[in-house]
Order: C-alpha cells, then structure tokens, then sequence
DNA sequence: GAGTTTGAAACT
DNA sequence: CAGTTTCAAACTC
C-alpha cells in the first residue's frame, strides 16, 4: 500500500505536479511522457537522476525489474534484521517497484519524495517493508534469492543492491550519483584538507574500489543527502556538519544512504544510525564517513561506541575491497585517530555498523569470506549460533524464527547488541551475522568477480574470528582499549568473536592471522606479538597480501558462499537452516575429529552446512552435513538423468513438466539452498529431501522466477551444454561459489550481455535461478514456470519440513547443472513452450507444492504445457 | 591462565 | 598433488 504511493510520490517528488501524478500510479507513464521528460528536464535534479539512473541500469544490464528485485531482497534482509515483520517490507518496497515495472521511476519518485518529505520517507521506509512484503512477497521471494545472486552477479551493481531501498534510490540516485561522486570527490578533496585519515580512507578505497565506491557513493550520496538529511533533520545536519566539515561528505552521504538504503534503520531513528550505518559499510568512505558519524553519533545518538563487536562485523562484512579498504581506511583512521583514537574506534565501530548494513545489503548478494562469516556470527552470538548448532534442531528452530529477522536483525541487532550489548542481542546478532555472512559469503564468492560484493566480506570476516576480533578489536580497542580484549573475548565467547589475534610467529602477516585475512589492521585489541599488520607497515602488508593472492587469488575472498540468503524468512525452521544451507564454504572443510561440530570446522563456524566439497569425516554439522548435501547432488543428478532422459522420449510437454519441476525445485533451492538441489529434488517427485527443500524454498515465488531464470539461462546453457549437467560437485562447488556469483552476475549481465554461468557451467544456471532476480530471465522464468509454478505455487508448506541440509545440499551446482543441462536441454524446448506458458510467475510458485504437483501430477503440468502451447 | 586439541595455512 | 610442518584459534581443565 504505502511502498506504491511513495515510489510514486518520489517519482513524481521531482517535480511537483508529476508527484501527485506519480502518487496516483502514474510513475511509468508520466515519466515516459513527454510532459514528464520536459517537467524532469525543469528540475535539475531529475534530468540527472534519469540519466544516472539510466547509466546505472544499463551498467547493470540488467533490467531494472532484475536489479529490483536483488535489492529488494537485501532490503528485506535489512529490514528483516531491524524488523522481523518488516523484513518482506524493504523488499518489498523495491519488489513492488520492481513489480510495477516502475522501479526505476518509482525508486526516483522515492527518493524526490524523500527528499522533499522526509518525514514521509522515514514513515515510508518503516512501513514500506511491510507492505512491499505483502505484495512482493512472490516478488521478495525470487528476490531474496536474487540479492544473493545479484550480489555474486555484479558487484558494483551489489553496491546499489546494498542500498537496497536505494536501488531504486539508487536508479533516481544513481544520476544524483554522478554528481553526487563530483560532490564527494570534492568533499573528499576537502575533507583530505579538513579530515585527512578519513578522507585519505576513502580516497584510497575509492582507487581500488573506485567503481564500487562511486556507484555505492552515487547512490548513497543521492539519497542519504535528500532523504536522510530530511529524516535525520537537526541531526543530520550536525552529522554533515561534523561530516563536512572534518570528513568528507561521503560520510555523510554513507549515512544518509545507509539511512535510504534502510529504511527502517532510519525508522529507527538516528539513535541507531550506527546500527543502520553498519549496512551502509560498503564503501570505505561510508566507512569513514560512518567513523566520523559514529563519532556524531555517539554524541547524538546515543549510540555505544562499544558497539565495536558489531562494528567488527561490520567491517567483516565488508567485501575484499572492503577488507582493502579496511587496511586503508585502518590506516588513514589510525593515521587520523593517532591524535583521536577515540574516535577512531568509534568509527570504526561506526563502520562496523554500516559493515552490518552491508550486511544487510548482502542479503542480496551472499559471498563471504568464512572469516566475515564466522566473525559475524560469533561477533554477535558465536556461542549462541554454537548453541543452537549444538542444541541441534531446536537451536535451529529458533534459527529460524531468527533467520526471518536475520538480515534485519544483523543490523538491528548489531546495533543492538552495541548498544545494550545484552545476550539477547548477541543471539540476534550471531543469526544476522551468520545470515549476513552467508548472504555476504555468497555474495563474495561472487564478489571474487565482483569488487563490490567483497566489502561485505570484510565486516564478515570479521563477524567471526578475524573480522569480529580484529574489527570487534580494532573497534572496541579504539571505543574501549581497556576492555578491548576483555570484550572481545567475551564478544568471541559470546560469539561475538570481536577478539584480536593472537599471533605470535606470523606476525600477523599470514592468513592465520585473523585480521590479516580479513585484511584489517590488528589494531589494540590485539595481542599479537611483532605484529606486522600495522599502518606503519602498510607496504610491508601489501606486499605480503600481494604475495598471498599471488599464490591463491582468492586467500581473501570469502570462504563462504551463499546460494539464498532471504527466502528462509518465511519459514522459521528452514530460514535457520536455510541460510546456513544456503550458503557453502567454498573448499570445504577437512574436519577429522571434530566431526564438523566445532568450530575448528570452518562450515561449522560459519554455520554454514559441509558440502561435497568437504572431506570431513563423519561429518555431523547441524547445519548441514556432508552426506545429506552428497545425497541430495546425487538424487539431484539422477532425477536431472532421467529427466533428460524423458525429455529425450517426449519432447515438449514431458519435459515441460520435469523442467518446471526441476525449475521449481531450482528456483526454490536456490533461496534457501543452492539452487541445483532443489530442483532435483522437485524433479524426482518422490525425493521427500527435495521437497522438504524445496518446501524451504517456500519464497519460491520469488524463486520460481528465479528458477525462471535459471531455468531460461539454463536453457541456453544446455543449448550450449546440455551435458555438463551432470558433472561438477565438488569442483562446481568450488566453482559455484563463484559462479554462482557469475550466475548472478550472468543475469545481470543477461541483462548487460554476457552469463557467465551459463557458459561456465550447467551449475550456473541454478545461480541463475537464484540470481533470476535479473529482470530479463526472471520475466522469462516466469512466464515459463508460471503454470507450473502457478499450480504447485503455494506448496512452499513442505519447505519448513525439509532439513537444512536439504537447503544447504544446495551443492545443487551440480544438481542445478544437472538439472539446468537437463532442463535446459530440455529446457530449450520446454523451456520456450514455458515461455510461450508464459505462467505468471509471481503468483504460483511455491516449490513443494509447485515440485510436488508437478512431479505429481506431471500429466497436469504437461497438459498444461500443451494447453499453452 | 595454561595446556591441549584441532584443522587451516604454509611449506616441502 | 600429497605429505608434513607451522600456526593460531578453539577448546579443556
């Protein structure tokens, strides 16, 4: 309800008269209009904004609709996190934008809106999530699994994904952007004169992250100056004052964005902008801008400056760049700080927090490093998430209820957690975190090619040991130097995992070291001995980080790789489980005696599930194990056989039928899980585990369009590599981390061009479903699988039933090649009847019901393949 | 807090 | 690539 009128009413905000217009729904058309074009070239902004926003989608490739629906996904997340109820709300805001294929204009009339109504905008963004859940929740659902994929997919578009809220912001933003970037650059340059560790942070990050930084700045800079500045008021202005005047403005862009792109942090009001700034981590100046904001923050709004473990979630959420960044941003802070750690550590706490934000912004994307992700789990509730692990379903029960909340609660409860620093928080925070860092993981695996994705990583890698203790470290230590250790091993007993290292022959300058490989500073938290991962020795660091990446590229990426972030929301159950089913650790452990159930494992520590990857023995994770996830890639792998098998005996409306299932099954698994193994599982009608998963994939909807899409992308994969279906497990792990990431980006750059995944691997195309959020397949997928997915769409009941592993069997790369290959195989043909189906997609897909109907009643599905036909 | 266990990272 | 060593976190007492 809401979430329309504001998109509208920002569309329109622009202009005055076009707002009422655009209030009443009008956004598309009246933009299109040429009355709107000659009212949007009156306002300057405007003509700006479109431009940008045009530049920002056609960077994306993607449609705007794909982006959207990645957005809104991380929105949820974020709004999840901050408001259990709210979580469909963010997404929703964006799905519906998206929905209404006026997610651009509507993202602009948002922010115009916004700008102009920053009373509305705060009102808006709380209550948008909620409604945008409603009536996104199909939307949502496939986003959910989107964000993830989007994030993987593009990371620069991940930036605007981390706005979330902002894609659309960022689509009107994204010609603020432009901009806006001069203005920061500007800003920077004054602040460099004026703020010169925070400044030089970010001037730093932004050479390496430069595209991240200015797309997320853009964004961030559009919005959070109009709408923030709005909604925070007096306080914002004494932030930009604070910001202006010893930061850059990028800080205060950050936090307005971080404002934006949360709305319902912003809803929370100022008192937590540390809490929302964590989302808006992803750039390094927002990081900067965050310090210097914390530092306003504190003074203003209460925040703790002890927030630090979350703060060092925060920043371990943050991706490789982010972790760059961190090295730098630590750098220029301490450089900075030297006079004022105080707030220093304050900042970094504040970064931290906006880590989280990010966080939340990884919902969309999901790579993270193991490191981010343990980092963010313990940071908050490392010991609560080992709880619940150790408590075994009931734990994961709870999970559940918690992963709803997650991503919201990764920011909330970072927030929290920072401020009360209750338990209770720290649970909350370990669930987002973990969440987060899944979602982040995933996204960085992604991230690996996408640069954006990876300042996630960062806040996660610290969320857990490196990440947490070095950023809980480097944080608290700069917020509470005494009791820096002290809290971070309580944070890390807590789970919060904020503690320093420890380093004592490494000196700090191997992957061992936690801050190291989260590519942070060890900061006083630390206890390390001869540390060499000081500013001091910033060239001695780089040297050696260069020296490791030389070796493996990809020492710093995240370890973790999430398929689906969102989609568990639904399910309590399977949220828990499906976030740490969702997400994968990209080599696997090689767990011998712990059994997976420690934390020596790193799957275990990053709540994530083992896969086929891992070489662990009797393995028993709760969150996944290694035989359930090999079980289900081989059931996964049989059914996609016979499905091909039968595609190749009936052509069209068998395979339609299985490669709706299996699409199905995708599309679902790809929420929670990977994407492959649902769809096996939806394809062999029998395989209870597929449908429990795909039950978990309840967002289906959501999904279905993503399978849609992966479905569709699988088909061109198959046309291409019909074969490759059946191969890959470990290897497609391995390699799904990134493709998955790939595959998101193949949606996006389905929308730009290229897929990655599809000529990657078949397991992409699962990916794809996941990352359907990419408008393009996303619509084909839908109107494909929306017979389908229309008869068997409520089905997401089973989803709760499935176990986690189911989720996490996601290694569904295998099976999603499989079943892509097959599907796409088939899919090819099938997959066009689908098309000319053309089943709305948003509306049926649930996937248990959508995989059971449709293995059930394949006749129904083939009868109505040939009906459409 | 010290010592042990564990598994990743690094090395050969 | 496999085996071994090194390392530091996680865990136990």
């Amino acid at each position: 309800m809401d979430s329309p009128e504001p998109s509208n009413i920002k569309t329109t905000s622009s202009s005055s008269l076009s707002t009422l217009n655009a209030s009443s729904s009008q956004s598309p058309q009246l933009q299109e209009s040429p009355f709107l074009r000659f009212v949007n070239t009156l306002s300057p902004i405007k003509p700006i904004k479109a431009t940008h926003v045009v530049h920002g989608f056609l960077g994306l490739n993607s449609p705007p609709l794909v982006f959207k629906s990645p957005r809104i996904s991380g929105l949820r997340e974020t709004q999840y996190l901050e408001r259990p109820q709210g979580t469909h709300l963010s997404d929703g805001g964006i799905s519906q934008s998206d929905i209404g294929g006026n997610s651009i204009v509507e993202a602009r009339g948002r922010l115009e809106k916004l700008k102009t109504q920053q009373p509305l905008l705060e009102g808006f963004i709380t209550d948008t999530p909620k409604d945008f859940d409603i009536n996104i929740d199909a939307n949502t659902q496939s986003c959910s699994p989107p964000p993830s994929v989007d994030k993987y997919l593009a990371d620069p578009e991940d930036d605007q994904m981390y706005s979330v809220n902002p894609e659309m912001e960022q689509s009107t933003d994204a010609a603020v952007e432009s901009s806006l970037t001069e203005s920061k650059k500007v800003i920077l340059k004054f602040d460099k004169e004026h703020g010169p560790s925070n400044r030089a942070e970010e001037l730093l990050p932004l050479s390496e992250e430069s595209n991240m930084v200015h797309q997320e700045r853009a964004a961030y800079v559009e919005e959070p100056a109009n709408v923030e500045g709005e909604r925070n008021g007096a306080e914002w202005i004494s932030q930009e004052h604070t910001v202006l005047d010893s930061s850059s403005g990028a800080d205060v862009f950050d936090q307005h964005h971080y404002h934006d792109s949360h709305p319902q942090c912003a809803g929370n009001d100022q008192r937590h902008h540390s809490d929302c700034t964590p989302q808006l981590m992803p750039d390094h100046n927002q990081v900067v801008k965050e310090f210097e904001n914390c530092n306003e923050m504190v003074s203003t709004s209460q925040v703790n400056s002890e927030n630090i473990p979350q703060d060092g979630s925060e920043a371990s959420l943050k991706y490789h760049s982010i972790r760059r960044r961190c090295l730098q941003f630590e750098e220029a802070a301490s450089i900075d700080l030297g006079g004022t750690k105080s707030h220093v550590k304050s900042n970094a706490t504040s970064s931290n927090m906006k880590m989280v934000p990010v966080t939340g912004s990884k919902p969309p994307g999901i790579g993270l490093h193991l490191n981010s992700i343990i980092n963010a789990m313990p940071a908050s509730g490392a010991s609560t998430t080992a709880v619940r692990l150790s408590n075994g379903l009931q734990g994961i029960k709870s999970k559940p209820t918690i992963s709803l909340h997650k991503v919201e609660n990764v920011t909330q409860s970072s927030i929290l957690s920072n401020i009360d620093g209750q338990s209770v928080i720290d649970a909350r925070n370990e669930i987002h975190e973990t969440d987060a860092s899944v979602a982040a993981d995933s996204f960085i695996s992604e991230s690996s090619i996408l640069t954006e994705p990876i300042a996630l990583y960062p806040e996660n890698a610290h969320d857990k040991r490196r990440l947490s203790p070095t950023d809980t470290e480097n944080t608290e230590e700069f917020n509470h130097p005494s009791t820096s250790k002290k809290k971070k091993k309580t944070i890390t007993d807590d789970g919060g995992g904020s503690k320093g290292c420890h380093c004592k022959k490494s000196k700090c300058l191997k992957l061992y070291c936690d801050c190291f490989g989260a590519g942070i500073y060890c900061g006083e938290g630390c206890a390390c001995q001869s540390c060499g991962n000081r500013i001091e020795f910033e060239e001695k660091v780089v040297e050696t980080k260069q020296h490791i990446e030389s070796r493996n590229p990809n020492a710093f990426a995240p370890k973790i790789v999430q398929c689906v972030a969102d989609v568990p929301l639904n399910n309590m159950e399977d949220v828990s489980m499906t976030t740490p089913a969702s997400a994968r650790h990209k080599r696997g452990c090689n767990c011998k005696r712990s059994k997976c159930t420690k934390k020596y494992c790193e799957c275990f520590q990053a709540n994530v599930g083992c896969s086929s990857g891992c070489r662990c023995d009797g393995c028993k994770n709760v969150f996944g194990k290694k035989e359930d996830y090999v079980a289900i890639e081989h059931t996964s792998s049989i059914e996609t056989e016979s499905s091909i098998i039968e595609e190749g005996l009936d052509d069209k409306l068998y395979n339609r039928q299985k490669m709706v299932v299996s699409r199905t099954g995708l599309l679902r698994a790809p929420n929670h899980l990977s994407p492959l193994t649902p769809s096996l599982q939806c394809s062999d009608q029998g395989k209870q585990a597929a449908k429990s998963r795909l039950a978990s994939a309840n967002w289906t909807k959501s999904s279905k369009k993503s399978r849609s899409s992966l479905a569709h992308t699988a088909r061109n994969d198959s046309q291409k590599n019909a074969p490759p279906c059946v191969s890959l497990k470990e290897n497609e792990w391995t390699d799904i981390v990134p493709y998955q990431p790939s595959n998101v980006c193949g949606i996006r750059q389905l929308s730009g061009g290229s897929l990655r995944w599809h000529s990657s691997s078949p397991i992409t195309p699962s990916a794809n479903f996941g990352d359907e959020s990419n408008g393009k397949l996303f619509d084909i997928l839908e109107d494909e699988t929306p017979d389908v997915l229309k008869e068997t769409s409520t089905p997401i009941k089973s989803v709760k039933a499935n176990s986690p592993i189911h989720k996490r069997v996601s290694p569904p790369q295998s099976h999603l090649l499989r079943i892509g290959s097959s599907s796409s195989g088939g899919g090819l043909r099938s997959g066009r009847k689908f098309i000319l189906q053309s089943v709305p997609s948003f509306p049926p897909l649930t996937p248990c019901a959508d995989s059971k109907v449709n293995c059930n009643s394949n006749e129904d599905s083939s009868n109505n393949a040939k009906k459409v036909a």
